[in-house]
DNA sequence: GGCTTCACG
DNA sequence: ACGTACGTGAAGCCT
């Protein structure tokens, strides 16, 4: 028979530093698993073997045969992305009926010389697939070594060895003790390297024969003097190096022929890592495939049951709640236990209960009620991986292994049977049945509502603003002596920093960096700085927002925006098509456009805004006395922050230390950096620093809260906020420490962000409700993160606004309150 | 389609 | 030695 010996050690290692990081979305690291199964199936179409057997070091090893301290010391430690994956290596390959051998006091190097050697003498044949030349001692005529490198794959017979190397496989080992191996702390002899190491064994075969007779070896004086003094250590390192072909292992080649696969395990083990091509390549059955999901989804049915009873779920796993969907047609899609028909509109609007894909779709497309729907298999996936890039039926078939089907004829419903049990066991499905789902119906009311725009106003509007570019365009070609593209960068910095000489401050990838925060460096350098950021902010303001809003107003004078509600790692809604979340205010100019959204005729808009709902949450979560004190004396925060920071009375704080506050304040909920914050507010990084320090020697409820977030966030693998909303951070675990910092900050502003984002889709829900309920005539039109929008009947404004600010203050109840402030005006720019 | 820049919370 | 605050979307340049 034919062998294929694995040094499952080494190949996992090629495999690990070989293909870049991935991770399926609880964090667990893949790719090694990935790289390994690669190689072994390439290995498996290359020799056609009989049988195989993966040998594996055991990780602490007791006993040693070799008394040698400090063996393999040399080695660094696996790194855990690493060590994380290689139990699920082994489990895969039994499940492959193939045999793993680990021995305690034995290297896999001795395991894999002992089969090596068992398949020699009983006449069998040997493959080795390893990625170390360690093993080149064990090659016979009957045993061959695939050595995988970056390139290809070599496989070393004893002629390839006489032929690369000028020696037969046994002499490899001498050449190796003369040489010396610091990876497995073999010393060699002191001065001899590798040509030298090889020069003396092609001539006298051995240490042996180079050691009976010493003074007959030829070689120059100072070898013959280094190989004097090494005597010991070469006899050592023969000792040393020696593959050991006795391990105490089943050494019958006959019993490591391929074992019977285990299908479903395989399946499981696959779908848990979400290597669904690898599914794909080793062809495994979809009946295994379906046991395995129908297995998983039980373990956590019945886990989340013993916690809480959820009898809708069971319901919805069994299949009695029907499916609704739009196909890609428009037609109305139903799907009950299974079978798929067309179904009648008018069938949303009952009471029973129903599940569909992509509600906010269906509400969007469909002019009909949809009421009483308990699940979204759209909102679902979202919540339980918010990290992916999108959630269509093709992808989420992909990722939770449901055949697609034709159309995606019963994919709706397979998914709606995983979904459920997957939410389940994160807990979410209070964020999906009182968040996500409601909140749906309000964004397609908001979209539809849309807002007036002065479009007449805008229109001239963009009109001063490109005159303008164009005068200021002029200037800048006066005061560069020539006339190029102001808008490329790569020209602009050529003018600037070759023509004119300024000096330039950090380059980017593809040359020097032009953006505002050089431009403001250089402003007192040459007028036609100072031009050229004037010509910055007015072609933005034109191109972005006067073309780019009048192209977006719609037949009925106004703009519907998209919010998008499976978009952002944090829960937030995001908006597009046009984005009208970043509509200018900070510049006095920018603002201006904010006097173009207005209010129909005989309405009013009425604006509400959280008064720093972050920092309150930051109050709240961490607990901590001091800020929680703060809020509630009703102080300006950042001016206690001033205060704090500074060490000084309230009474004291000028405007520039409030500033600095405000800065650090705003730094802390990012996760913040004395340097950024030094650039911020333009300080010495010692500083910056130094504020940082007093700061979270104040708000020292505010430090242990972060030291514990980022440790449980380590712990989990991820963050959750107030109400339950996970984001898993595969980056806490990256070796990389600029990646693992930047989890660190992603775990502190992750449960801070989005419990914000949280409590004002509760507030929006909530508004929603209650101005139909009083049937008010006033209807929400747009959300910014912290503020609402809505457009109300003059006669019923103020109660509106009543309304809103109310709702929006009792959405939480946090241990400091929730401050609003609501204005009205005929446009947004008067109700700001 | 990637990169740079810049608008918002 | 290196990089440097969280979360978005859009426009324009350039390969």
């Amino acid at each position: 028979m034919k062998l294929l010996a694995i040094d499952g050690n080494s190949i996992i290692n090629r495999a690990f530093y070989g293909i870049k990081m991935l991770s399926n979305k609880k964090g667990m690291f893949t790719n090694a698993v990935t790289g390994f199964m690669n190689i072994y199936l390439k290995l498996l179409s290359a020799y056609s073997p009989d049988g195989a057997a993966a040998a594996f070091d055991l990780k602490a090893p007791t006993f040693r045969h070799k008394a040698y301290d400090g063996y393999k010391a040399g080695r660094k430690p696996m790194p855990d992305e690493l060590a994380m994956q290689l139990p699920y290596v082994k489990e895969l390959l039994r499940a492959l009926g193939v045999k793993v051998i680990e021995c305690e006091g034995y290297e896999a190097d001795d395991i894999l010389g002992t089969l090596a050697h068992a398949c020699d003498v009983s006449g069998n044949e040997c493959i080795i697939a390893t990625g170390d030349r360690d093993s080149f001692q064990l090659i016979t005529d009957r045993v061959y070594v695939n050595l995988a490198s970056t390139k290809e794959d070599i496989l070393y017979t004893p002629a390839k060895i006489l032929e690369v190397y000028g020696v037969t496989p046994a002499e490899m080992l001498e050449v190796k003790a003369l040489m010396g191996d610091s990876s497995d702390n073999i010393p060699g002899v002191a001065g001899i390297g590798e040509k030298t190491a090889l020069s003396l064994i092609q001539k006298y075969n051995s240490i042996e024969n180079i050691y009976r007779d010493i003074n007959a070896v030829e070689a120059t004086k100072s070898v013959s003097e280094k190989l004097r003094n090494g005597e010991e250590s070469a006899r050592l390192s023969r000792m040393l190096g020696e593959i050991v072909k006795n391990a105490p292992i089943d050494s019958s080649p006959e019993s490591y022929r391929f074992g019977q696969r285990d299908e479903v395990k395989i399946a499981s083990l696959l779908t848990e890592l979400e290597m669904f091509a690898l599914l794909k390549k080793l062809n495994v059955s979809s009946e295994a495939i379906d046991t395995a999901a129908a297995h998983s989804a039980a373990v956590k049915e019945k886990d989340v049951q013993s916690g809480i009873s959820d009898s809708e779920n069971s319901a919805a796993l069994d299949g009695s709640i029907p499916d609704y969907w739009l196909s890609d047609g428009g037609k109305l899609m139903k799907c009950v236990n299974n079978t798929v028909c067309e179904a009648e509109i008018s069938e949303l609007a009952s009471d029973a209960p129903k599940s569909t894909f992509d509600l906010k779709d269906m509400l969007t497309k469909l002019d009909c009620p949809i009421n009483n729907v308990t699940f979204d298999s759209t909102l679902a996936a979202y919540l339980i991986n918010v990290s992916a890039s999108e959630y269509s039926l093709e992808r989420l078939c992909a990722e939770y292994d449901v055949p697609l089907g034709d159309g995606g004829a019963d994919a709706v419903y397979r998914l709606n049977c995983t979904l459920p049990a997957r939410l389940s066991a994160q807990n979410m499905e209070k964020v999906l049945s009182d968040i996500e789902i409601p909140l749906a119906y309000v964004l397609v009311s908001m979209e539809k509502n849309g807002i007036a725009i002065d479009r007449q106003a805008l229109v001239d509007f963009g009109k001063r603003l490109s005159d303008e570019a164009e005068s200021l365009e002029q200037q800048i070609y006066v005061c560069a002596g020539e006339s190029f593209n102001i808008a490329s960068p790569k020209q602009l910095g050529n003018i600037l920093f070759e023509k004119l000489g300024l000096p330039h401050g950090k380059k980017t990838k593809t040359g020097y960096s032009t953006n505002a925060e050089v431009l403001e460096e250089l402003s007192d350098k040459d007028p036609i700085i100072g031009l050229i950021q004037r010509y910055r902010a007015v072609t933005k303001l034109d191109s972005t927002y006067a073309q780019g809003l009048l192209k977006e107003i719609a037949d009925d004078g106004r703009i519907h925006t998209t919010f998008k509600q499976t978009e952002t790692r944090t829960g937030r809604i995001s908006s597009a098509e046009p984005n009208i979340q970043n509509i200018p205010v900070r510049t006095e100019l920018g603002r201006e456009f904010r006097r173009f959204f207005v209010a129909k005729e005989g309405y009013v808009l009425v604006d509400a805004d959280y008064s720093q709902i972050e920092l309150r949450i930051l109050a709240h979560l961490s607990d901590d006395k001091t800020m929680i004190e703060a809020f509630r004396s009703g102080e300006d925060i950042h001016t206690v922050t001033a205060s704090q920071v500074f060490d000084q009375p309230v009474e004291w704080v000028t405007p520039e230390m409030r500033r600095s506050a405000k800065a650090v304040n705003f730094g802390i909920v990012y996760g913040i950096g004395a340097f950024s914050l030094s650039k911020d507010i333009n300080v010495s990084v010692a500083q910056a620093d130094s504020y940082i320090k007093s700061y979270l020697a104040k708000y020292s409820g505010v430090a242990s809260y972060m030291d514990k977030t980022v440790a449980d966030a380590k712990k989990n693998g991820y963050v959750t906020t107030m109400y339950g909303r996970r984001r898993y951070i595969p980056e806490l675990s990256s070796s990389n420490k600029n990646v693992q910092a930047l989890g660190k900050r992603m775990a502190m502003n992750t449960p801070v962000q989005g419990t914000a984002a949280d409590i004002i889709k509760i507030a929006m829900i909530k508004v929603y409700k209650r101005l139909a309920e009083e049937k008010l005539d006033a209807r929400l039109i747009l959300q910014v993160h912290d503020e609402l929008i809505a457009e109300a009947s003059a006669d019923c404004a103020e109660r509106v606004a009543e309304i809103i600010a109310g709702e929006m203050e009792n959405a939480a109840k946090l241990s400091v309150p929730l401050t609003v402030d609501a204005k009205t005006g005929k446009s947004w720019y008067e109700a700001h």
